[in-house]
DNA sequence: TTTTTTGTTGATTGACGAGTCAATAAACTT
DNA sequence: AAGTTTATTGACTCGTCAATCAACAAAAAA
């Protein structure tokens, strides 16, 4: 009995199962058909909607970066002054729901996705674009002209916590990467003056 | 026409052309037929030498970790000086040798691997614990008691850096990632005091 | 010199998985 | 009512690949 309209749902629920599958087996030997099973249906109608294997990586992939883009964006909305905007991206990079054992299992398989796929290169490095001008925005009035630099290592400072998150056995621990970072922040601010 | 005392022979020339197969691909999907070709032989023989697929990618892995380990150790005994002790495991971490693209691939996916696969996480830990240990003994007569932590913080953002060079285009510069590492290290120490 | 050990590979097996297809059915259009 | 579009799947194709096997060759041991 197909109702219509289906296809956003089906995609969505694709989507969510591809990051689950991932999180779960912590590789992308992910068939195709374990995803359309975790999302109820069958692999026809994941080939149905989406072309290929691979294009059902690079929406989840996409669903990844936005949820990461609008919690930030959010984030930074409700933050008051330069000090609060930096933190805010910090707290939004580390946040529960960024920070899940699945989420970021998910993220570090992107990782190795963008080395031979294009265009997961490409959403890898837009991402990367826009944490590094989030970081100097807020760093700016903090740091004036070492501000970019210390965006960079801040960037390279939360992808670094991020790994190691997804080696330790025990449960992640956003509050402490939080700390570590802002640890890290506040040094190179403090030296800067 | 065998000749005896294949057996090393053959096992080195199959983990280094497993290192290269998964660096130039940039994954994990690896035949073993295209490392044993790469290496030179069938892929009967290299299922002879190894049992099987996964005991290769441990032995390429356990190959990269004792490279990095002499390399570290080896710049250990020529440095002097708590400062200088520190900075030869940066620059060991960021040596030509393995921050080679190819290397750093190798490292990525060999992240990946630990996350599915006990040996791997294990021998990740063995060197996340000697990376620390190194580091937090050349620390010490410098931090004293914030040793530990900034051993923790320097080694997150030596794993980031390695991160970010996967997506650069250019060819790898160890020397600005021991520069970027060398300023957190410096102003985590200025503000110790 | 027979036998055993070591080296080596072509051919084969057996499993698995991406992607296609044909068929079915319910909704929407005309 | 007839036709079209959307939803859905079981069955199938076609390829790939890890692992095994049978067989051959040469050295070493007996």
């Amino acid at each position: 009995m197909p109702k219509l309209g289906m296809e956003p749902i089906r995609k969505e629920a694709l989507v969510k199962a591809t990051i689950f599958e991932i999180g779960r087996t912590g590789s992308l030997d992910v068939t195709v058909s374990q995803i359309a099973k975790r999302a109820g249906m069958s692999s026809a109608l994941a080939h149905h909607y989406f072309g290929s294997k691979e294009d059902i990586f690079l929406a989840a992939m996409r669903h990844i970066l936005t949820l990461y883009g609008a919690e930030v964006r959010g984030a930074l909305a409700a933050a008051e002054g330069p000090h609060g905007r930096v933190r805010a991206i910090l707290l939004a990079s580390f946040s529960p729901g960024n920070f899940r054992r699945e989420a970021v299992s998910a993220w570090l398989n992107f990782w190795v996705l963008a080395q031979s796929v294009p265009e997961a290169k490409r959403l890898l490095a837009v991402y990367q674009r826009r944490l590094k001008s989030n970081l100097t925005a807020g760093l700016r009035p903090l740091a004036g002209a070492r501000a970019p630099e210390i965006a960079e290592s801040l960037g390279a400072m939360i992808d670094g916590l991020y790994l190691r998150e997804v080696l330790k056995s025990g449960p992640p621990d956003g509050a402490a990467a939080v700390a570590v970072a802002q640890r890290h922040l506040d040094a190179a601010l403090a030296q800067g003056v």
